[in-house]
This record gives C-alpha cells, structure tokens and sequence, in this order.
DNA sequence: CTGTTATAGTTCACACTATGAATGAATTAA
DNA sequence: TTAATTCATTCATAGTGTGAACTATAACAG
C-alpha cells in the first residue's frame, strides 16, 4: 500500500476510499463507513482530505438534509483512471508469473486457508 | 493483530517486540529495530512502554557503554509463554481445518504466489 | 594523544490510521 | 408536538511509524 500512497499522493485510506466512487455515482459517509469497514467518524476525516484535493465533491441530500452525498470529480476521476491502470498492471504481472496451469489450483488453495481462518475466527468471536 | 492486544493487555507492536525475547536472551534496540523493522526511535518508544508494564529490563552493556542491553522479565516470561500457548492453540485449529491431505499442495500454492509477488516487487523497485 | 568520524540511543515534530463519546441538526414515530 | 432515531461532525485519545537533530561513547588517523 505504501507504493500506491507514494506514487498517488493520497493516503492510504483516501485511496482506497477514492476507488470506491468506481461503482457508484453518489456515496453517502455512512455507506462508505460500512465499505471501509471503519467507524463514521474516520470517513469525516477521509472525506475532508479528499475534498480539499479536489477530488471528490459534498451535496446535501435534497430528499433528506441529514445526509450528505459525495460524488466524485473529473481530477477523481482521472485520478481513479490512473491508479486503476497502474493496479492492472500489477495485477497482470502477478498472475503473467503464475502459471496458467496452476492457478486454478492456487484459487482453490487460498480458498482452503481462507475457511480454515475463518472457521477458527468464528471459534474465538 | 487485535485480538491479542486486547487478549494480552498489549499493543500490537509491543507485543511482535516481547516475542523476540524468546529466541535470545539479549536484544538491543538496533537489534530490535532490524528485527521488526522498522526504524531506532521507533523501538525506542516500543521498549519503554514494556519497561513501565516491566516485562523487559534495560542495563548498560559493561563493554560498549554506547549500547543497551535489554532482557526479558519473570513478568515477561510468563506473558510470552501465555502468548505462546495462545498462539499455538490457533495454529493448530488451523491446521486441523485444512485435510492433511491438502497440506504440502497448499504450501506449494503458497510459496507460487509469493514468488510471483516478490518478482513483480522487485520490477517496481 | 588529540581531533575527526562513526555508532547507539533518545527526543521531538510530524503524518497517518482508527475508535468512541458528545453534540447539533434533521427526520420519524408516538 | 414531544420523544426517539438517524446522520454527520468534532474532539480527545491511542497506536504505528518516519526522519532530523542531538547526546554520548567508541574507534580511527595523523
């Protein structure tokens, strides 16, 4: 992640939460909490990075003023652009390395671990 | 990471620190500081929080005064015992949830893709 | 032997991730 | 129309981490 926030000139966190505004036109603080996983009042703090880089842009909702919409601006989206052809790329290269006889397998693999992590997670909840 | 914070009374970094005690009965903070790798004053503030729980001890090393040595306490030694016991548990819930059977095919995936990941780290590097 | 030069550790300012309590504003329900 | 709920923000707090500046000690070179 380090690189991403180096070659991107965004935190960690804003950039991941940039990449979001990928599927849906207008985000809401509360939904994008629930996507990042974090609590209401880190995405605040995000929000308020990104805006003040012009990348993202703050609506009240006209249906209901509680609500605040957030939608991506054209420097998001050219930004965005960028750093989802930089992931591509990795990503090519990272499975260009992987055999394409294995990597079913490899999948079917990481599955294995995945529910084995997950069944002791719910062990210890 | 967290659960063993909150299971253990310990932040994650002091925790990974404590660890390291197990191998070597002297730590400095270089030594430290290579190990979890990150930078001196970082261990620095890592150390002193084990100190005031007194779990490691610091003297002067009788040789090169520049250096200190740290080890590990009774108080320590019971923690990462504790820890060590707590970590082993899960490791074996882990295992037993993959088939034996699986085993060496799911190590053998493994180590694909992190050679695949650290070819395409070295070509960014 | 004495002045560099290097090494070990600390302090401090800074940046970032994250949580949770308290607050203000708007909406919904009784 | 109160009362309860919901949405977002602010603030205090905790944690991870870096890098520059500094102190002290040790090693080295003339």
């Amino acid at each position: 992640m380090q690189y991403q926030s180096d070659r991107f000139d965004l935190p960690d966190a804003e950039l991941r939460c940039l990449l979001l505004f990928g599927d849906e036109r207008y985000l809401t603080p509360k939904g994008i909490a629930q996507k990042l996983n974090v609590v209401k009042s880190r995405v605040t703090k995000i929000i308020n990075g990104l805006i003040k880089k012009n990348l993202i842009q703050k609506i009240k909702d006209p249906e209901d003023s509680r609500v605040t919409l957030l939608s991506i601006t054209a420097d998001g989206r050219q930004k965005t652009d960028d750093i989802n052809l930089f992931l591509s790329g990795i990503h090519y290269q990272v499975l260009s390395n992987i055999h394409p006889e294995n990597r079913t397998d490899l999948l079917r693999n990481l599955e294995v671990l995945k529910a084995s992590l997950e069944s002791v997670k719910e062990l210890m909840a």
